[in-house]
DNA sequence: ATTATAAGTGAGATTCATTATCATTTGCAA
DNA sequence: TTGCAAATGATAATGAATCTCACTTATAAT
């Protein structure tokens, strides 16, 4: 990865804010020093950092919105090869989540979403067939 | 909320599926017994009946990607109000996560997402001021 | 230093999921 | 059965994110 004035400017900003900026967020903060930055360099910028684990992106998987019959709090396994999401089941797993959900009230919160990122049986069978 | 032959279509389309499917899968579904439903009253459905907790909308507040200069993992807080991200400190939850963290290599994933829905505190403090 | 070239940038066009609009239809209560 | 609010279908509008492309810059080789 080249160095750019843009590019650490763009990972400087937004390691010094705890508040979870958007890309548009970053970007109306930097024009103030930068004016002729692109909102498409941010976007670019955003994104090669997140692959390359230097940023964290939230909604990681959430290209598009996706929607659970079962309204009940449990886990979700988000597949970072085809963006499938599936339900989980492990004991253990359900054991801290209860334990997750009795700390609601004191947290003040209604829900919680407890999403793991992996690849799904279907994909790690399929990268199996591909060897 | 009124009934109707769509409406119940679509709840029942969700709810015998395990899949976590996006809306336009969910209407490419339907469409196959029911040419002429339109795109948009799945939508709208949906959005009802997430509103009124019949179904699950994952992604809750992804209306934009939002950033994260820290890549430790480390529970979040969607604001149900304003959509802000903001960080959680809790000792029992520090607990739990890292309880969670362990369990990752037997579950075969790289990452997990904690993420609790409530009402972060700047719009606590703006709901007492309106009362 | 000069040059080559691969990578990065800015501006604007494009894409595509989601929402909004609006005329028409339907469910339901009086 | 009638009135009316709510729902639908078709399509336009919106807007975040990505793509394109001409131009610029960083870095490594000569």
């Amino acid at each position: 990865m080249k160095r750019s004035i843009q590019r650490e400017a763009i990972l400087d900003e937004l390691r010094s804010m705890t508040s979870h900026p958007t890309a548009e967020e970053l970007y109306n903060r930097l024009r103030i020093n930068m004016p002729n930055l692109s909102i498409a360099t941010v976007y670019r910028n955003l994104e090669q950092f997140s692959r390359a684990g230097l940023v964290l992106k939230l909604d990681c998987g959430g290209e598009l919105k996706r929607f659970d019959g079962n309204i009940n709090i449990h886990p979700h396994l988000r597949c970072s090869t085809c963006g499938a999401v599936s339900d989980m089941e492990n004991h253990k797993l359900d054991k801290l989540q209860n334990e997750l959900i009795k700390l609601l009230p004191e947290l003040e919160c209604r829900r919680l979403n407890l999403e793991f990122c992996g690849v799904c049986p279907d994909c790690q069978i399929n990268n199996q067939k591909e060897m």
